[in-house]
DNA sequence: CCGGAATGTCGAACCGGTTCGCAATCTCAA
DNA sequence: TTGAGATTGCGAACCGGTTCGACATTCCGG
């Protein structure tokens, strides 16, 4: 494998001469600089990541912390992995994917051995175990969920509040007066997925104002468990004509079980989802749904990310906190409740 | 952050010491190494990762390329990457995730650059534009999927011969007498997907031995294509009495069809998928498959990658290419054919 | 009591880049 | 003609590890 000493011999000039002209951080004579360039395609030189890495501090990688973890629905977590990896790509970054269960673990490797100019963490819990390391660590990080604290990172979320209430408000437009609501296994919220809360309370008080009842339960995350549940939860409440759907397996089952119970929607029931477009083209969801946007979250992450890598902002300017405002996609699985 | 200089400092020992009390490569005494080890301790010092793989020429990070392509399905594609991560995790490697849709160009900069010590390419395509680029790297390859020349890389993939056999037979076996299979899109055959040739073609013989019809079908990725198509299917062969699906997307879109169309299973029409346990689970697909066992091929990939890349079996020792046999798993989707 | 082996430590070189300071040459206006 | 300033190239140092060869001690058998 060529160095950068072998394109300083072959083009006749010290190793010095050679990077400045590579990098043009310092003026080169036209010459010189096409005899380089020369070699270095005659060479087929490629700068060793490893050593520009010890030399600049930069390691052009950011780091991406996805857990999958047993209650949680592995195939929602894809499309914020992709908008990740498609940005830093875009933006000249590569992605060190770290899946480990024991994210803490594989947060202080990363950053301790400064494999990583930055990290964007997934799923993050309300008190998330990653977050101590992170503020500890040299690499600035963007997270994607809203913890309790977010001093020292860039925060990036669905405005799930706002979920829970265009939901509540879209059906009780529609004359609905009681409503369910499915939301992520107990496990989520104990380990601090506080989306789930959030959306849940908005939910709850916008039925409050209102003056129409909300039943919410938890619900799995896998079958054949979740397709029961909803099936206990329409037994229990008959009453029910509209569903809120903030789980994605129970989306992914509910075609089957209103199915097998004869409902047609929006002709029984109602049924609004929060998902992304994707993810219901991938599943077939004919419920519209307020759009959860992984790709544009992962996206704003990334954009974020790498300014303070690249120091556009600087570590003490202020961190962001920002939410993106849900979107209804109207699949017209809502009507008027039956009589 | 604290570097071995440092380390060697605070000991009271030089830094090649330190190096060797930590790697244990020559006997150092008791003594020293107890208070280098504190020093380790003290400063918090963690090796930088750069400035060691320009030093070892090993990064202890394995390039996993992924393409997320519009015509694949990708949550089909998330349980390969999850194999390929875990077991990689558990041998002491980092994974850089490269989603690139240009293949060749990530594939490229990984390896000459020198920021992986070998690679596991998924998806692997008939006539693959990174195999003459992998060939060409100077670290090793293995592949999952199988291309047609297999020189100079590992080889993993699912028997797809025997997997078309089996599904034939079983429903012959039955009784079935017509039958019909549905592939993947034509695109992916196009591209290069030999396993859809693969299955198909031993199906096809398989049907012509035993004397029974066979009827194949190239089927979209993606709703609501997918879905119309198997509908065109079937009312196109009415005397079609079992279903035989290499297709995850017509897979995960059958039982709305089917539901639609009012057939049960097996009852009016027999089943059996090609996709994993943990895919059937996800979309809670009721029907007998063949299981594709993602995980495990991504894991043997990864198990032969690392003997590769630490020498235990030389580079000029013959390549493996291993065929997973399938094995049917039975969901009960299979039975006599309707009268 | 001596010679050779085993043990423990150190200095220096090296991996392959980047960057700083210096010097030589060139340009152009005074 | 001269000197200030710009242009261009070079040498050396540095990033933070690993490893080789040399050297000093200690241990052992004869």
């Amino acid at each position: 494998m060529a160095t950068i000493g072998d394109v300083a011999r072959a083009a006749g000039v010290s190793r010095s001469t050679a990077s400045y002209a590579l990098s043009g951080k310092r003026s080169i004579s036209a010459d010189v600089r096409r005899r380089v360039e020369e070699a270095v395609r005659d060479l087929g030189y490629t700068p060793n990541a490893g050593a520009r890495a010890l030399a600049t501090s930069q390691t052009m990688v950011i780091g991406l912390l996805a857990q999958f973890l047993e209650d949680e629905f592995a195939p929602a977590m894809l499309q914020y992995i992709q908008g990740v990896a498609n940005t830093a790509r875009e933006l000249g970054y590569d992605i060190l994917l770290v899946t480990e269960v024991d994210g803490t673990r594989g947060l202080r490797r990363v950053t301790d051995s400064r494999m990583v100019d930055g990290v964007v963490l997934l799923n993050v819990a309300e008190h998330d175990d990653r977050l101590p390391i992170l503020r500890a660590a040299s690499q600035p990080g963007a997270l994607v969920g809203l913890p309790a604290d977010c001093t020292g990172v860039d925060v990036f979320d669905l405005d799930f509040e706002e979920a829970g209430r265009l939901m509540v408000d879209d059906l009780h437009r529609l004359g609905h007066r009681e409503l369910a609501l499915v939301s992520q296994p107990e496990h989520v919220i104990e380990r601090g997925g506080a989306y789930v809360w959030r959306l849940q309370n908005a939910a709850a008080e916008a039925a409050r104002v209102r003056g129409i009842t909300l039943h919410a339960i938890f619900a799995s995350a896998h079958q054949p468990d979740v397709g029961r549940e909803l099936h206990d939860l329409l037994d229990a409440h008959p009453g029910v004509t509209g569903l809120l759907i903030n789980n994605e397996a129970a989306a992914a089952a509910l075609p089957t079980v209103l199915h097998a119970r004869g409902l047609s929607v929006p002709g029984d029931l109602s049924v609004i989802g929060r998902y992304s477009d994707e993810f219901a083209r991938t599943f077939s969801l004919p419920y519209s749904s307020i759009e959860s946007a992984p790709d544009r979250l992962g996206r704003m992450a990334v954009r974020q990310l790498v300014r303070r890598i690249e120091g556009e902002v600087g570590p003490d300017e202020p961190h962001v906190v920002r939410f993106v405002s849900p979107e209804l996609v109207d699949r017209r699985s809502t009507g008027a409740p039956r009589r």
